[in-house]
DNA sequence: CACGAACATCGACGTCTGTCAATATTGATG
DNA sequence: CATCAATATTGACAGACGTCGATGTTCGTG
C-alpha cells in the first residue's frame, strides 16, 4: 500500500523533473490528466481567456459568449479544468468566477523546463 | 487566407504568453495537440524515460521493455509524440532512436510559466 | 539471397470524450 | 412565494482514442 497523495496535490510534490529519473507509473498516472485537460483547444482558450482577464479571473457568463458552443459544453470544460487542479472556483451570488491556479501552471512549467 | 505556419512550427512562433492576451482559435488548435500528446500516462513516461536516458535518447527496444504493453502500442505512442513535435527520430541501422526536443518542451514551459 | 530482428502499419474492438437539448439547482428580486 | 437568470447535471450520440494480433517493411548477417 503506497502513501497516496491527496487527489490534487501540487505537481511539485509528485515529481519535479523529467530528466533526473523516469516518472513512475503512479507519477505519470497522476500527471497525465492535467496535461489531458490542457489538450483541448476550447479548454486551452478558456485558460488563456481567464488568465488574461482583468483581475486574473473571469465569470462564466463572460466565457460563454467567447465561444460558439452551448452553455453546458462550456460548463463541462470548466469542470474538467477545475478537477484537474488548473482552475479555482468561487461563487458570488448567482455568478461563478474561475481563476487560474498559477501554482499549478508554474509547477508544470518547471517540470517541462527541466529537460536539457 | 491566413499565413499558415508550418505544421511543426516552434510553439514560440505561435504564442508566447497565456496572459498577455487570450489565444486565438488558430493558436489553441495548434497548441492543443501538443498537450494532448502529453496527456497520456504511457506517453508521459516515454518522454521521461527518453529524457532521463543516457545521451538524452533511447532506442525503441529499450522502451518496449519498460511497459507491459505490446510493441505496436508503444510504436503508436512514439508516433503520436513525434508528430506532436515532442520527439526527434533517427534511424541507425535496424534501430530507431528517439530524442526529446528540448526546444519544444522549453517553449511549453515558457508558455505555462507566463501565468502570474 | 534467405532469414531473422527491429520497428511500423493495418484493421478491429471496446471505451472514453466532446457536444447538444432537456432539465435541475441555486440565488436574487419583485 | 413565484419567477427569472446563471450555472450545473443528465442522458444520448457520433467520433476519437488506446490497445491488440496479424502483417508489412527495412536492414544486417550468414
Amino acid at each position: 500500500m503506497s502513501k497516496s497523495l491527496p487527489l490534487l496535490a501540487p505537481v511539485s510534490e509528485c515529481c519535479s523533473s523529467l530528466t533526473a529519473e523516469p516518472l513512475t507509473d503512479d507519477q505519470s498516472d497522476r500527471l497525465a490528466p492535467v496535461f489531458k485537460a490542457l489538450g483541448d483547444p476550447v479548454r486551452l482558450r478558456l485558460v488563456s481567456l481567464i488568465a488574461s482577464h482583468e483581475g486574473g479571473e473571469a465569470c462564466v457568463c463572460d466565457l460563454n459568449d467567447a465561444f460558439d458552443l452551448s452553455q453546458p459544453t462550456i460548463s463541462h470544460h470548466l469542470k474538467v479544468l477545475h478537477e484537474a487542479g488548473l482552475l479555482d472556483r468561487s461563487k458570488r451570488g448567482v455568478w461563478v468566477h474561475y481563476r487560474v491556479r498559477a501554482e499549478m501552471l508554474g509547477d508544470l512549467a518547471a517540470l517541462l523546463g527541466s529537460a536539457r
